[in-house]
DNA sequence: GAAGAAAGTTAGCCTAGGCTAACTTTTCGT
DNA sequence: ACGAAAAGTTAGCCTAGGCTAACTTTCTTC
């Protein structure tokens, strides 16, 4: 049974799924079922049945009772979530919201945020981050104001 | 047949009806399940079918044949999405973004967003509009450099 | 008013992704 | 080495939300 190429769009619960993977391999060096249906707080089975899927998807290989690993396109895939996810909570703490908020937000915001976004996004966090006297403002939600000057 | 209260949350699925209808009413003064299912991109079958559930849900009221109106309940989620929409899709504008990926991107983030974010991003805008040449700063991708000035 | 087209509905089906319970394998502690 | 606990797997099931095909109703045109 050769692994599917990849064809349609990773679906939100893919992307969750090899972005935890790739979480608990760089953290503990190995992504154990029971580990994966920790974070994403679902059963140990639903993991399993995934897992199998994905490795039919060529995105990661698994064997039965010892484990798994990310293939070059699981990893590939998740490390692009992952920046998302990053990015996107990086911004929203810049805007001052509180970490379950952030949490929140980005678990589901992360999986519909196009390329051209993500490079957006980026520039203008790297500008707010050089305007403290700004992002207080934004936080504070005072209303802006016409400023003098404007940059 | 009483309506079951809304206790859950409403879906992202529930939320795009909702809003298609809200908009549909406040254009054509009517909402036809051919149009909804255009605008969705669905079959008039599926349309239907949750029409039928959001009745039972208490959203809308619906009369076999003969059409539906949005309750108090149904209308106030409708609001709230819309506003939702709007607000991402004049930010993602602000940032210069096509119309393709803004419309691709919002119709998948609105459904993520906390009240508190939607706040954040409706303060961030309003400040952002005040400033045209930060504006074009992030808009061509120039990376930010320490500014004499930080406001 | 009749016929055809368009809109709308019902019935049965599918997939994605989740569940529980029963079972299997591995790990851990003695 | 053994037994219990933990981890993992399989089987069967469910819901949400979509599909097609067949059917019903309404609208349009003549």
């Amino acid at each position: 049974m050769p692994p599917k190429s990849p064809k349609r769009p990773a679906s939100s619960a893919v992307e969750d799924y090899l972005e935890q993977i790739l979480e608990l391999i760089n953290t503990k060096g190995y992504a154990r079922v029971v580990d994966i249906a920790g974070r994403l707080s679902i059963s140990q089975a639903s993991v399993t049945n995934m897992v199998q899927k994905l490795d039919a998807d060529g995105l990661l290989k698994y064997e039965k009772y010892r484990g798994l690993v990310l293939t070059t396109a699981g990893e590939e895939l998740a490390r692009n979530i992952t920046h998302r996810h990053q990015l996107l909570t990086d911004f929203l703490q810049l805007l001052g919201l509180a970490p379950d908020v952030i949490h929140h937000d980005v678990e589901g915001m992360e999986h519909h945020v196009s390329p051209e976004t993500v490079h957006a996004i980026e520039s203008l966090t790297s500008h707010l981050k050089r305007r403290p006297a700004l992002l207080r403002g934004i936080r504070s939600g005072i209303p802006a104001t016409r400023s003098r000057r404007n940059f």
